[in-house]
DNA sequence: ATGGTAGGAAGCCTA
């Protein structure tokens, strides 16, 4: 299966972009964020049309997210445990098939420190607790989204310039270890080690013309899906893609290919 | 070069 993630930025703005890229792109299952609208307001006909079922968190104006799937969603859970008083609709997690899924948009945190920072921190916290959670289960699944992180200074077109940002700083990059380390595998990275690649090019300053990128969406997975994994890869030229006068989202979207069953190690 | 661009809301905020 082809289960792809996509930072929208703007479910209706970003309509005739979403319906070219999932008619190319055919993902089984795609995970989106900032779809910016309320669940009522969610372009449903126009995706439902291309075969896909539809479990959205939205809000007015900011953030949302939703998971597109072809096969059944069940078992829909909305929000991030953790904090019953956060209102911001930043995660949806969803069973597919035999795999837990998840569609996240976590905090940016900007400025740092500051509320924002604090916020992020306390989000990725609780991301780790949920990690760890299924995890004890013995579920296989993938916790996919706009991380907010560029892991390593090689994800970050200027390092230095950006050392100080919420997107870098050693306490957001000591949090996404911590959830790694419980077991979990950058699914990009796993299988593209030394490779320079973006995910996000800001809209100002001409950052996609000059490629000053960072690789911030990412695709995470448990040791059972991980045994599945056959590519994982970058749409980069989504990002020069105007459909019917619609631009391009600042993200690009990225997938992985899973087997459908558990492989014999290759020893 | 301390600006630049975009979406959604609504007479700014978030990124």
């Amino acid at each position: 299966m082809k289960l792809a993630t996509w930072n929208i930025n703007g479910a209706r703005a970003r309509l005739p972009n979403l319906l070219a890229w999932l008619r190319a792109a055919k993902p089984d299952v795609a995970l989106l964020q900032e779809i910016k609208c309320e669940d009522d307001k969610f372009p449903r006909l126009e995706v439902e049309e291309l075969g896909y079922n539809i479990e959205t968190h939205g809000q007015k104006g900011f953030n949302g997210v939703a998971i597109l799937s072809k096969s059944r969603l069940e078992d829909v859970e909305r929000g991030l445990p953790g904090d019953k008083d956060d209102a911001q609709a930043r995660y949806i997690e969803a069973t597919v098939g035999t795999l837990r899924v998840a569609s996240l948009y976590l905090p940016n945190g900007n400025p740092a420190p500051s509320e924002k920072f604090d916020y992020k921190l306390a989000w990725m916290d609780r991301l780790h607790d949920r990690a760890r959670a299924l995890l004890a289960a013995e579920a296989a699944f993938v916790l996919a989204g706009d991380y907010n992180i560029c892991p390593n200074d090689r994800d970050v077109y200027d390092p230095q310039a950006w050392e100080n940002d919420a997107l870098c700083r050693p306490e957001s990059r000591q949090r996404f270890r911590k959830t790694l380390y419980l077991g979990l595998i950058d699914a990009f990275r796993a299988l593209h080690p030394d490779e320079t690649a973006y995910t996000y090019w800001d809209y100002q300053a001409g950052a996609w013309r000059k490629n000053q990128g960072l690789r911030i969406d990412h695709l995470l997975l448990s040791p059972l899906a991980a045994d599945r994994l056959n590519a994982c890869e970058i749409d980069r030229d989504v990002r020069g893609h105007e459909e019917a006068g619609a631009k391009a989202s600042d993200h690009v979207p990225i997938w992985c290919e899973l087997a459908e069953k558990g492989r014999a190690l290759p020893i």
